[in-house]
DNA sequence: GTCTTTCATCGTAATTTTACGATATACAGT
DNA sequence: ACTGTATATCGTAAAATTACGATGAAAGAC
């Protein structure tokens, strides 16, 4: 076999190449940074709750659940990963859960992809 | 077992639920298409690539190879899946291949972007 | 206390992604 | 025709993603 530990995955790739000469470890930086939230927006359903959640500025899961075609733990998995990429964060009301979006999460994006 | 024909991963997703009352095809639409191009940047070497050919406007596959710790073959898949994606096209320059953003791609992404 | 509601997590399965080496293909030069 | 260079594709394996139902955990209602 071989090692395959993933050189990419995580936060390795690119970074002992970018040794080669000119230091641009702050473009390695937004490289994984800009990957990390367009991987998060790589779902309509990613994409739709993060509409939702723009417009009502903040929601119950319950109610993104009953706006996507989803199973509520499906939908639970798409918010884990949006809140993983640190586009979201949830509060606590009582039973419910009440998400919203990270302020300047959607103007880091923006500013990287206008990087771009 | 079940049916499991994957609702989301073609151009499935979120369509059905949304006749539920007010017409947001457009939404719809935005959604996928904003979607594939993240995922399609999904990924720090394929960022990387999209920088690099903004950069120098063109390059030759060797010459991405040459700057991404990575094999030729996993360049040249990503180079497959940002093509699919309508962000980068090649035409042949001899034996070399020469690859260009598709012209309009970073705009239009730029532009779902800033519609969130 | 016991329900009920709300949500997250677990277990699982199918599919996709990511990576590599090996091989095929296409073109230029000799 | 043969050789070498450049690139794509194949075969494969590990890991991640996506989806679901079932189960668990927390909080309010009774």
């Amino acid at each position: 076999m071989k090692d395959r530990t993933n050189l990419c995955a995580p936060e390795k790739c690119l970074e002992p190449a970018a040794v080669g000469g000119f230091a641009q470890g702050e473009t390695d930086r937004s490289d994984h940074d800009l990957a990390r939230l367009a991987k998060a927006l790589g779902h309509p359903a990613r994409v739709r709750i993060v509409r939702i959640l723009h417009q009502r500025k903040t929601c119950i899961c319950g109610e993104l659940v009953g706006q996507l075609p989803l199973a509520q733990s499906t939908v639970s998995q798409h918010l884990k990963i949006l809140r993983q990429a640190g586009m979201i964060e949830a509060t606590n009301d009582g039973p419910r859960v009440c998400y919203r979006l990270v302020s300047g999460s959607l103007v880091a994006l923006k500013k990287l992809v206008s990087q771009l």
